[in-house]
DNA sequence: CCATGTGAATGCGTTCACAGCC
DNA sequence: GGCTGTGAACGCATTCACATGG
């Protein structure tokens, strides 16, 4: 069965939940005073992991988080890679949750050759132009885009030509991709206007 | 009337368009090449804002973009803070969109007081307890949150006493929350997350 | 008995199709 | 003619209500 495109992302919080720990089993009204959802709509998503995990006593947390990583493909190491190594693209190269966790920071790519060459780093570090060549060796799918705002389409266009499948942008420009490309924006102002559009047109 | 969630979402998304320039008059089918959805659904968007604003050559840009401001409640200025003054949040201070946008950054908050005192900022910097008093005296309605992990419910707990109404939070935690509060999640790794469900789980 | 799991009903947002207007 | 604007039809997600199981 095709999961609903909001019930993943509410798994994809419950996750979250989960990973945190806290109590070893949980029931779906617990849950729902946890993520704010309905008991409802939690069980019906729980309910496409078809996974036998409900008891009478409720959810086993640790067979949930497992039922949810595999179901959403989150159980297997992907390879990213950051494109872009000024202020904040250099400091991902030191974060710590790339070097152990689920997604592995296997390149960073700068089109200024003496900032490559010269920024210590744990991942390698390569000019732009072996983009292509590293990205499919390594058969990276998703990348971190850090570059100055006037160079992000550029940028995007050369891993998007190198086979790029998802991309993480961090310029506030909206970036023109091919349908089969998947992109997230990153924008401190977007966030804020989001929640100003919450608080201010709320149903009264 | 009111306007659905997800065309609220699609007109701010739409708005960030019309920010980039461009032409100065957009027919439906050619937001539709841009944005990707279904020209049917951007015209069904734009008619919630009642503005009267297409015309048989299509809609005109600086028109649209100021009904969508006006609807969405993005046309005046709202003050915003920032708690916590390390790495992240001190960047924050000198961001030149905080200075001059519809988002003026008022105050820093940080708990250790020799901070405070020794970072240079052109917005006032005040220690954790003057929280209060500072949110209610200049009418601070979201704030930025960029504590550490094991700091940020207890912040925002604070931030909810005071009254804030928004978060954006970039602490890798659930924060916990009233219903009225609506808060923001800024985290790479959810971001990443969600890209890989979108890459490996799509209809086939 | 309490909590899960699920067909059926509801409700909401998108798509359709056409009327109205420049 | 081409494009917008919008009631109506449609389809999908949430909610309901009950059957099932520890």
């Amino acid at each position: 069965m095709e999961i609903p495109e909001p019930a993943k992302e509410r798994l994809l919080y419950l996750l979250k939940l989960l990973e945190k720990g806290g109590s070893a089993t949980l029931t779906s009204a617990q849950i729902e005073s946890l993520a704010g959802w309905s008991r409802d709509s939690i069980r019906k998503d729980i309910s496409y992991l078809a996974a036998d995990i409900g008891k009478a006593s409720g959810y086993d947390s640790a067979a949930l988080e497992n039922a949810i990583k595999k179901t959403l493909r989150l159980d297997r190491i992907q390879k990213i890679c950051v494109v872009g190594l000024g202020r904040l693209g250099s400091a991902y190269l030191n974060f710590g949750a790339f070097q152990h966790g689920e997604f592995e920071l296997t390149a960073g790519f700068d089109a200024n050759v003496n900032r490559v060459e010269i920024l210590s780093s744990p991942v390698p570090l390569y000019p732009t132009y072996k983009m292509n060549e590293v990205i499919n060796r390594f058969a990276i799918e998703i990348s971190l885009l850090c570059v100055p705002e006037d160079q992000a389409q550029l940028a995007a266009d050369k891993l998007i030509a190198a086979g790029i499948r998802g991309i993480v942008n961090f310029a506030p420009v909206v970036l023109k991709v091919p349908p089969e490309v998947a992109v997230r924006n990153v924008y401190v102002v977007d966030e804020l206007r989001s929640l100003s559009i919450r608080i201010h047109t709320e149903k009264a």
